[in-house]
DNA sequence: GCTCCGTGTTAAAAATATTTGACATCCTTA
DNA sequence: TAAGGATGTCAAATATTTTTAACACGGAGC
């Protein structure tokens, strides 16, 4: 479990996706998209840009790293 | 080969860094450095993270996206 | 000439990400 | 109650990233 965090549930319930509709997009199975939405572990900065396009936004806004100290 | 650019080297040189030092900074091996900075594969988006932080960048200003159809 | 430093390469091993397939639970709706 | 959709979990296999270690090359300086 890295120090980063994410907003894909989110982002995927404002634009009405399921977790499978979002896999299709990105290329990769239902159970990745779970596993990175659950931040099991770190995915590939590749699949990590294909998520944040499906989803709509920059990247940053999809995945942000967790600085260490959070206020 | 990713469809994913970067910015490590231009980046490395302005900060005068070198190589070692960036991945120590990183926290990986030099040779990980190289094999990024020379795109042969996708890093994990937890190394991507603390490489534009080593270098003092948000992360899309040192990794691109290469939309398919650089224009 | 030699040596140090930064860079690049290679191969094999280790660690981590991703897939495949199967099954469980909770809703909704017929 | 049965069926379908969305989510979650698990284990084993496969693919990809990262490490380890060794060696090569060019440039700078002595």
């Amino acid at each position: 479990m890295p120090a980063i965090r994410n907003q894909i549930r989110e982002l995927r319930a404002l634009r009405e996706m399921t977790q499978q509709q979002l896999a299709d997009q990105v290329g990769v199975t239902r159970q990745t998209v779970i596993a990175i939405e659950q931040d099991k572990y770190s995915p590939s900065l590749e699949t990590a840009f294909k998520v944040a396009i499906a989803l709509g936004v920059p990247l940053e806004q999809c995945f942000q790293y967790d600085s260490r100290g959070r206020r």
